[in-house]
RNA sequence: GACCCUAUCGUCCAGCGGUUAGGACACCGCCCUUUCACGGCGGUAACACGGGUUCGAAUCCCGUUAGGGUCGCCA
């Protein structure tokens, strides 16, 4: 039988990271079994359901590269998508829970009555666990659609999954008290149950159910804070799932080949940005040119870096790719290549430049430098260490204060890849002008 | 409160009857180095507690404690 996996979200205008890995695993267990991963709006109440909501839900999901194959956007065999527009479905499940004596009206209300018989959950990853359903104090029938007509979640939840076809469902730890009562209106409607797998839930560092208020509960966060989404995913899948042999950094083919229920743990765990960070960097440093770019570019753009052509942007990102850990610092580190106008950092300038004789090393590595052959970075390195030697001074001597002549800053890319990349004429301007600053 | 889940370094993840309890992030040293990163080496740091079972428990069982979740005419 085809696998068929879901993910449910409530049109609230943000994705939470907590609902994004939820749809991470569904999707990797569709695509590892071949089977189909259906996106599903749920908007029975929700009076924020909003096209703007809905594509905050699209784009969060294309942005970690989760793709659907069902979905409102793109319809399917067991449309519409949107619990807003399935009311007669609804409708008709209703009118067989009413032939067969499981409602009655409270109310105005139509409610569920449970059967009271202890309720069986076979999870595939929390186990078996028996409910006693028997004391209503505690298991009350749930209401399925209020006065006004509308529907109740836990209703419309099973309703669409069995009309879905849905063979799994994996969803948060939170669900799991809920599923016996989900249970109970499966065989009220002579469907067979899904298997379930509830998922830990991701907590904040005081232990707390994520929520809005905490640093990186959004998607949107990770995409402006300048986090490569394979980064975000691979962090996500690393929270309660492990791919064994100690391995941090996946990509996602690896995590596809790799990915099991049978191995999600059962503990919550809290979100830690410090390694998520540490992740980005690592998948920063292990990509190729071309996706740094593709990835860069929006910051870099955003900015407003003129950068000229698109080669010239492809040099500087290149002596920058392996520096760079968050993608929005982009911009920061090559802002300087492409203009004359960047600022010079007062600590630099006065540590470097005002040293003594700063201005007279700066001079003769000018010279010697102007009549150097070819430009490229061995024969920079090699003149400007012979220039080193001559003066009998350490290289370093000559590398701080010509560093912070061409950028500005003490920090940054190789000196070497940075005299490449602005040119001998622009390099040696640079320090003609750095002169004026530095001490005798 | 009732019910359900959980319990290994500060954090994430290994471990699934016999290990000097391992890896990663963070932190602290040292090395590499033109800066910052990267990388390398080393260090600090954990089996919640109490009973069992067993020749032997982080691993199995039972309590206690702690944390989380669910008990909606929210999803």
């Amino acid at each position: 039988m085809e696998v068929r996996t879901r993910f449910a979200p409530s049109p609230t205008g943000y994705l939470h990271v907590g609902g994004a890995r939820t749809a991470l695993f569904n999707w990797l267990y569709a695509r590892r079994h071949g089977g189909k991963f259906i996106l599903r709006i749920e908007d029975t109440d929700e009076k924020r359901n909003t096209a703007e909501a809905n594509q905050v839900i699209f784009d969060g999901l294309n942005w970690l590269g989760l793709d659907w194959d069902e979905g409102p956007d793109k319809g399917g065999p067991y449309g519409p998508y949107r619990q807003s527009e399935r009311g007669d479905i609804y409708s008709k499940y209703l009118a067989k829970l009413e032939a067969g004596g499981h409602t009655y009206v409270d109310g105005g209300a139509i409610r569920f009555r449970s059967p009271r018989k202890p309720v069986v959950v076979e999870d595939l990853i929390c186990g078996r666990i028996e409910f006693d359903m028997s004391n209503p104090a505690t298991h009350p029938d749930m209401t399925i659609r209020r006065p006004d007509g509308s529907w109740i979640f836990h209703f419309v939840n099973v309703v669409d999954d069995i009309e879905m076809k849905l063979t799994h469902v994996i969803r948060g730890e939170d669900h799991l008290s809920n599923t016996p009562k989900h249970i109970e209106l499966y065989q009220a409607l002579g469907a067979a149950p899904p298997k379930f797998a509830h998922i830990p839930l991701i907590l904040n560092h005081e232990g707390k159910k994520l929520s809005k208020r905490d640093g990186g509960s959004s998607i949107t966060y990770f995409l402006d804070q300048g986090y490569a989404p394979e980064a975000v995913a691979n962090y996500l899948c690393l929270l309660g799932w492990s791919p064994g042999e100690n391995r941090e950094r996946l990509d996602v083919p690896e995590i596809l080949s790799l990915f099991d229920l049978e191995k999600i743990n059962r503990r919550n765990a809290i979100f830690d940005l410090d390694k998520c960070f540490w992740l980005n960097g690592q998948h920063i440093l292990a990509m190729g040119l071309p996706r740094f770019a593709e990835l860069a570019k929006p910051f870099v753009d955003k900015a407003g870096v003129p950068y000229g052509t698109e080669e010239a942007l492809m040099r500087a990102l290149a002596i920058v790719k392996a520096k760079v850990k968050h993608l929005s610092d982009v911009p920061a580190w090559i802002g300087f290549l492409f203009t004359e106008d960047f600022a010079f950092d007062a600590e630099a300038v006065e540590k470097t430049l005002r040293k003594p004789g700063a201005a007279g090393r700066l001079a003769a590595l000018a010279e010697a430098l102007g009549g150097l052959g070819d430009w490229t970075h061995a024969n920079l390195e090699a003149k400007l260490k012979e220039a080193a030697a001559a003066m009998g001074v350490k290289a370093g001597e000559l590398v701080h204060p010509a560093r912070v002549a061409v950028s500005g800053r003490s920090v940054g890319p190789g000196l070497y890849e940075i005299f490449e990349v602005l040119g001998r004429e622009r390099t040696l301007a640079r320090f003609g002008r750095a002169k004026a600053m530095a001490a005798e």
